[in-house]
DNA sequence: ATAAACTTTCAAAAATTCTTGGAAGTTTAT
DNA sequence: ATAAACTTCCAAGAATTTTTGAAAGTTTAT
C-alpha cells in the first residue's frame, strides 16, 4: 500500500473516532497527521494536506498546544511557526488524561460538593434520600479523581505490569 | 433549603455536565431525576418533571434502560411502564465503563488493527515510521482495554484500596 | 370487534458545535 | 515608517446532534 494512502486513511479514521472522544473531527485529523509526521510542520502545510481552512487549523493548533500535544518550533531564518507532536505515547495518554479530568471530573466534583453544601440540614425521607445518593457519587468521584492521579503518576511500564499482578 | 428545588438543582447540573461526558442533556436529566427518586416513575411523570416531549422521554428512556442504568417495571393492575433506577453507584460505574468501552475503545481497536494490516509490508522510512506509531498506539489501546476490564472486574471495596496501597 | 390506554416512530424544528474566509492584528526586515 | 509575512479573531454558514409533537402502532379490557 502506497504510504499517502495509508497516510489519508489513518487521518480520516482517526478524524472520525475523535468524533466519538469528544474532540473535533478536524483536531483529531491534524492530531493524526503531525502524529504520522516524524518531522515538523506549517500550518499552510496542514491546510494544504488536509484542506481545511486556515482559521480552522490555526485554531485546532493552538489547542492542541495547549493540551501539550504538540509544540511549536521556529526555524533559524524563517519566521513561519513549525509544529511537530509528541510521539512518545505514554506522554500522549497523560495528556489526554490531564484534560479529560479537567473537563470531565472537575466539574462533577464541584457541583455535586455544592449540593451537598445544600442538604446539610436534611430532615425528611427524601431528602435523606437525595442526600445518600449525593453522599455516594461524591465518594465515587473521588475514586475516580484519585484513579486518574495514579494514572498519571504511574510509571509507563510499571503501570499495567502492577495492575495486572495485583488484580488478576 | 427545599427539597424541590435541591431535586431541581441537581438535575440541572447534571444535565450540564452530561453534555461534556457525551450523553445528551435529557438523559442526563432524566437519569438523575430517577436517581433521586428511590421510587419508579412513569413517562407522564418524567415529562411533567422535566418539561420534556413524550417522543423525547419515551426514547431516553429506551436508551438508560439499554444502558442497564434503569429498570422497566410495571405495577399490577396498571398498564402503564414505570422506571426505576439502578442506586447502586458501584453498578452505575460498571455500566457506563461497559459503555465507555463500547463506543470509545472498540472502534479505536478496530481502526488501528486495520491500519496494521494496511502496513504489514512497509519499506520506506517514512513508512516505517507509521508502522511504529500504529503499533504504540495498538499497544496503548491494549493497555486500556485491559484496565477498563480489570476495572469491570474488580470488586466494589478492593478496588481503590488496592490499587492505592499498590501505587503510592 | 372496538375503544381506551399506552408506546413507538419519524420527519421537521431547534439547539449546539464546527468550519470557513476575510478582515484585523502582529512582528520583522528594510 | 512601511511593506511583507505571518498569525489571530470572529461573524456568518454548514454540519451535526437533540428535541419535539403529532401520527401510527400496540396491547388490553370489554
Amino acid at each position: 500500500m502506497k504510504t499517502e494512502e495509508i497516510r489519508q486513511q489513518f487521518v480520516q479514521a482517526w478524524g472520525v473516532l475523535g468524533t466519538s472522544w469528544g474532540i473535533s473531527r478536524s483536531m483529531a485529523q491534524v492530531h493524526a497527521l503531525l502524529l504520522l509526521n516524524k518531522g515538523e510542520m506549517s500550518t499552510e502545510e496542514v491546510m494544504e494536506e488536509l484542506k481545511l481552512s486556515r482559521g480552522n487549523v490555526n485554531m485546532v493548533l493552538r489547542d492542541l498546544v495547549g493540551w501539550n500535544l504538540i509544540y511549536k518550533q521556529t526555524k533559524p531564518g524563517d519566521r513561519k511557526e513549525y509544529f511537530i507532536a509528541e510521539h512518545d505515547i505514554w506522554q500522549i495518554a497523560v495528556r489526554i488524561i490531564t484534560e479529560r479530568k479537567k473537563r470531565e471530573i472537575m466539574p462533577a466534583k464541584q457541583t455535586v460538593k455544592t449540593l451537598i453544601a445544600n442538604t446539610a440540614d436534611a430532615k425528611d425521607v427524601e431528602q435523606l434520600h437525595i442526600k445518600t445518593m449525593l453522599s455516594e457519587l461524591n465518594s465515587f468521584i473521588e475514586q475516580m479523581d484519585t484513579l486518574s492521579d495514579l494514572l498519571l503518576k504511574a510509571e509507563k511500564n510499571a503501570l499495567l505490569k502492577n495492575v495486572l499482578k495485583l488484580m488478576s
